[in-house]
RNA sequence: UCCUCAGUAGCUCAAUGGUAGAGCAUUCGGCUGUUAACCGAAGGGUUGUAGGUUCGAGUCCUACCUGAGGAGCCA
């Protein structure tokens, strides 16, 4: 008779069956004549127990001489148990160990507390933890609703180039490679400007994939490679794009409360914090910012851009996301389209996290104007040969058209009340840090 | 790139300029309901590197290396 073969998540629906869960060991305690062998196989973990005088004693001693991280597959019978951690338990009936973790060499992570070097180092260990497990089944989370939310509202998904042949914003630096030693391409850090030449021809468009910023950042909120999904909207406006903004982060959010609360109980995430996140979310100009930002002490002047502590001190008093709109265009990048009352303003909007997190979102309308374009990129000094493609956009049929980027490890971060963005991807990419 | 802080056992951290310590991990022993189990014992050190001051440096000084936090910039 051959027994079944499960997963945790699934062992609830199991009481009372013999079953097999391929796994590895967590961590086991021993007292005497019975041991807790804790089983973790990638869904969850099970509390398994074996007394002495009740299994044979080979099995007895092959359990109790595990050690943790071992490969095992175990046989069992399981049980609803009000004492184990997750309520069932598995009396155990057969181990198989593929391999033995040796005591010379033992597994680096202990159930200790360790230093946030030593964990990068062991990185690929480490996301074998609870709490980076439950981090990434998050981020799993908002990918699936990112997708979802566009998939279902119209959106068509087109991938935009990693090699670019150019910035697509001047301002930020980018990292460079040699193509086949015949000329320089850089990685991209924006899909934007092709996805405005992809929305004249689809409507609505989103790209999603990773992007690259060369800055020499070294803070909670920045990593040299991240994810970012960026929507782009034929005829659209900025109205539009706030709107679409809004829309997209109060579904994500509630997909997140609707399948990740186990997940968010483990992060010690109160979820009452992203309960309140529904639409509308207060706006605000940034001519009002500066002033309140004034008022609250800071030293901005009008015409500056807001540092970190600028932004935690405006998005402080709100519960929920807060959005800026109708910057200087001076701080602005060359294609976004002037406020038609004001043309010393550019139609470009910030998303600002509640509880400090900051940015996660940036966007606007775009410049449709031919002229308006050409004398845009001559301001910044692009060289306009490499743009060519991109003015065609204004020269054949163009509209008025908007879209935004939104940065995953930033919103994973905030979703789940974590202190920094490297815990919020598997391998995290860095200024000092490229290893493992 | 700049500013600040840190580097001592495998890990997390102590140690007034005067003998290098603890908890966890590992090994051995004990324990029939443990929840980062607990109790007892043992092994484990070129104090990041190179100089300097001093009778004497983990401790003070200089440079460098590595890491962390922050700034600017950004999602």
């Amino acid at each position: 008779m051959s027994v079944p073969t499960i997963t945790i998540a699934d062992a609830h629906r199991h009481a009372g069956e013999s079953v097999r869960i391929p796994g590895w060991l967590y961590n086991l305690r021993k007292s005497g004549k019975i041991v807790f062998p804790l089983l973790r196989d990638g869904t969850g973990i099970m509390q398994c127990v074996a007394v002495k005088s009740a299994v044979p004693e080979a099995l007895f001693d092959k359990i109790k001489d595990l050690t943790q991280e071992s490969s095992i597959i175990v046989t069992g019978k399981v049980r609803a148990e009000q004492r184990a951690p997750g309520g069932f338990e598995m009396d155990l009936e057969d181990l198989e160990v593929l391999q033995r973790v040796p005591e010379s060499d033992p597994y680096p992570i202990t159930p200790k507390e360790h230093g946030i070097d030593f964990l990068m180092d062991h990185r690929h260990l480490w996301l074998r933890s609870r709490r980076q497990h439950a981090i990434l089944r998050v981020r799993h989370e908002v990918i699936r609703a990112v997708r979802d939310y566009f998939d279902s509202n119209g959106f068509t998904l087109i991938d935009t180039p990693i090699f670019t042949p150019a910035a697509c914003e001047g301002t930020t630096s980018l990292f460079e490679l040699n193509y086949f030693d015949e000329e320089k391409v850089y990685l991209t850090q924006s899909g934007q400007l092709y996805n405005e030449a992809t929305a004249m021809a689809f409507g609505k468009v989103y790209c999603f994939g990773p992007t690259f910023r060369a800055e020499r950042s070294k803070t909670r909120r920045h990593l040299t490679e991240f994810w970012m999904v960026e929507p782009e909207m034929a005829y659209a406006t900025l109205e539009d794009v706030k709107r679409v903004a809004e829309e997209m982060i109060v579904f994500i959010v509630g997909r997140v409360l609707e399948n990740r609360r186990p997940e968010l109980k483990e992060l010690e995430r109160d979820p009452a914090k992203l309960e309140c996140i529904q639409a509308p979310f207060p706006r605000i100009s940034y001519d009002e910012a500066v002033k309140i930002l004034q008022a609250k002490g800071s030293e901005i002047q009008w015409g500056g851009d807001f540092g970190g502590g600028d932004e935690t001190l405006l998005s402080e008093g709100y519960d929920r996301p807060l959005m800026v709109d109708r910057y200087p265009s001076a701080i602005k990048a060359f294609y976004m389209q002037p406020d038609a009352e004001r043309p010393e303003l550019a139609l470009g909007v910030d998303v600002l996290a509640p509880e400090g997190y900051g940015e996660v979102i940036g966007g606007g309308q775009r410049i449709h104007d031919l002229d308006l374009l050409l004398r845009r990129i001559e301001e910044h000094g692009l060289p306009k040969e490499a743009f060519n493609w991109y003015i065609d956009l204004r020269k054949f049929g163009t509209v008025p058209h908007g879209g935004f980027g939104m940065g995953i490890e930033r919103c994973v971060t905030w979703l789940c009340g974590l202190e920094h963005v490297r815990e919020t991807i598997a391998f995290p990419r860095m200024l000092y840090r490229t290893r493992p």
